[in-house]
DNA sequence: GTCTATAATTAGATAGAC
DNA sequence: GTCTATCTAATTATAGAC
């Protein structure tokens, strides 16, 4: 998860292993909700134990808060990057790609979408916090100068198109073993995510 | 959840209280994923309590079959019956029909997509079975006389037609109180589900 | 069929050795 | 910082009263 920084002086041990506990946090709640996944698992997927978990995160609460910050921030920096690096002129052209690099995102990040459905239906403090934070951004943004604006959908079809396109891009990557199953297509193979990605920008910006 | 049922006579008491202790770990299950889910909860959302659920259900894993079986046979019978009452005859009118029907069915069991998302990344053989009872025959009618003939979409991309159109139709109606949050809109609204429907089908169905 | 009591296991959080 | 030991509470499953 962590191999590279950008700086060139690693990191010190401790706040090493603190991010190696958020990556196997992340994992484990995407996988099994906050409930159900254990701290003496995310330890494990560490390459710890609790004891150290605890140390680092004195409450499952607060590593809940940390691992959501982690997968929200990232996808932020990540769309922020690769949306500077287009550059296409026309704003339909860029949209697509826009589009198109966010379905590469979430094929490598499945557990985003995962979290996001297991914790959406929540209306707590913490998600409440996430959302102006990290999702309002994004959504002011598709609105503006997205897929919305590009594909000249009406601003008050803004929420459903958002959703949408969530959806529509993300869930083939978050159920891959059944996906497999079911149509025979493997979603974690390189092929698979641009024709996916294809299929998409076809979608909403035909 | 089974007010009525389509004999008129009740059903035998135990019966009864078996079907409520299905529905309550539906819910449970969809919210909190398998592990999260205790048994006590359930007990309690079906108003009895934790000794009556491991009578009924003498295992955690055989609850959660019963409950996966309730919720994909619902769907299937569901959509069964709409399709059974649409009376297009253009075969493109139609498949926009049982797409609204279908945006319909979701909004109304929210808990459908959850439990997908949730269990969906598992390859155990009670998820293998799902798959092959409930899922193939969906997708195969989605491919011969659904959204995917219908669109004119190559038969190769049916796979992500299919799970484009299950997570730009779902999406939105499981985390509900998130969306709400962040445009304004309440998804549990009947103007909102409609107005969702109608953008999913000029999606697919322009 | 329903509920109470309880056994065995596992959970999150704490204390302290190193 | 890291890890082991332990406390308290909650978990699934079982046994038995009614």
């Amino acid at each position: 998860m962590t191999k590279k920084r950008t700086s060139g002086t690693p990191l010190p041990r401790g706040q090493a292993t603190r991010e190696r506990i958020i990556g196997a946090a992340l994992e484990a709640f995407a996988e099994k909700g906050f409930e159900g996944a254990s701290t003496r698992e995310i330890a494990e997927r560490a390459g710890t134990d609790q004891g150290l978990v605890t140390y680092h995160f004195p409450s499952k609460d607060e590593l809940w808060r940390a691992a959501a910050e982690r997968i929200f921030g990232d996808l932020g920096k990540a769309l922020d990057e690769r949306v500077a690096s287009l550059e296409f002129d026309d704003p339909k052209e860029r949209a697509r790609g826009v589009l198109r690099e966010y379905v590469r995102y979430v094929a490598r990040h499945p557990e985003l979408f995962r979290f996001m459905v297991a914790e959406g239906n929540r209306s707590n403090a913490r998600m409440r916090w996430i959302i102006d934070t990290y999702m309002k951004p994004r959504f002011e943004f598709m609105k503006e100068r997205g897929v919305v604006s590009a594909a000249g959908i009406d601003e008050s079809d803004a929420p459903y198109a958002f959703y949408a396109v969530t959806g529509a891009a993300s869930l083939i990557f978050a159920v891959a073993p059944t996906c497999r199953r079911l149509t025979g297509v493997d979603p974690r193979k390189q092929q698979t995510i641009e024709a996916h990605a294809d299929f998409v920008a076809r979608l909403l910006l035909p």
